[in-house]
DNA sequence: TTGCGCTATGTACGTTTGTACGCATAAGAC
DNA sequence: GTCTTATGCGTACAAACGTACATAGCGCAA
């Protein structure tokens, strides 16, 4: 499996393995969490071996701090495509909803990604940028369809919302997050 | 340190052993994250031998667990007293727009571990009830104030703002916040 | 006081961890 | 073809882990 490399070569020079390291390392997390992240189960589920690890990373903090910062770059840009697709404002605020209750790209393991990213990011602040990034571009996509008040407030329903949704059985109805969009951005 | 006990012993036959490890354990949890929390750590924490951990608890994820559970319960009976006390649905709004920004009782270390139960809770299905039961506290406390609808919509937007207030500098300021909550209770 | 039984703890064990490092090996110059 | 160089990896190691268990210490009945 994963012979067919560009060059022809079975193993050695293969330029997408750092990246496929990465994607295992989200795929790892999703499942053992960060607390059950191992440089081990990652070179297992990326299928190189061990040493790959240490070569590619500095360290287990620098793989994690690359797999999250993957993680919301791709999801900003599915949330910025989202709303750059809406014309006018009525398709904005559906796309409001469309995001707040099951979002094409919120899957599960996506949701539960950005949960070990919240508790990660909390207690290291020197990474916080992946989080302030994410957010401006976020913001920048609302503020395109909303005032910046009305931006600042759809942020946080979509926030909470999503997370409820995540939580707890039954969550947000759709026709109920669409009288909260209305509600928000009147 | 620790030795005014109640039956003037200096160790030994201490009921309020389990207790304090599982303060502890809060305690290292917010420092160290799941990820970091072991038996070592949390019983110097309590200052407690590391043969109290095996003998109070089951296991590592079930003292977790039941920290996890502590903490809900606290936080909700917090929660519940604040919303106790309004009288007026004017001192109910106020009463959702403390909790919004800078709740007393929203320290950083609390939200820190919020954070870590949330995503905890996404990978360990069986212990969702932890979740449900704080959910149902917050839902009736608000519902005493608000319809079943409106309850839902300022859940989600206190889950959300509490969030993004502690992740982002500035986040959402109280007048902007009292303004959020007018529009989702009219 | 003596003996019993239960509570609590010190210690040991087998695993798993992150990381360092010497060597194999492919690519390129000639 | 041969030699040189740098890239990539197998392996080893010390530290830390969760947990089991034999036994030490205390309250209490007699």
């Amino acid at each position: 499996m994963a012979a067919e490399g560009s060059s022809g070569g079975n193993r050695r020079y293969d330029p997408d393995r750092k990246a496929r390291i990465i994607e295992a390392t989200l795929e790892v997390i999703a499942v053992q969490g960060v607390s059950g992240t191992t440089h081990r189960r990652v070179a297992e589920a990326a299928d190189v071996p061990l040493g790959s690890m240490t070569y590619h990373f500095a360290s287990l903090d620098d793989l994690i701090e690359q797999a999250f910062l993957k993680l919301t770059q791709e999801i900003a840009h599915h949330f910025d495509a989202a709303f750059q697709k809406a014309q006018t404002a009525e398709e904005a605020r559906e796309a409001v909803v469309d995001v707040m209750c099951g979002w094409f790209a919120m899957t599960e393991r996506k949701m539960t990604l950005i949960l070990e990213l919240y508790a990660y990011v909390a207690r290291k602040p020197d990474i916080r940028h992946v989080m302030t990034g994410w957010m401006a571009k976020s913001r920048e996509a609302l503020e395109r369809h909303f005032s910046p008040d009305v931006a600042t407030s759809l942020d946080a329903i979509i926030e909470g919302a999503t997370i409820h949704n995540f939580m707890y059985p039954e969550g947000i109805p759709r026709e109920a997050a669409r009288r909260i969009v209305a509600k928000l951005s009147s």
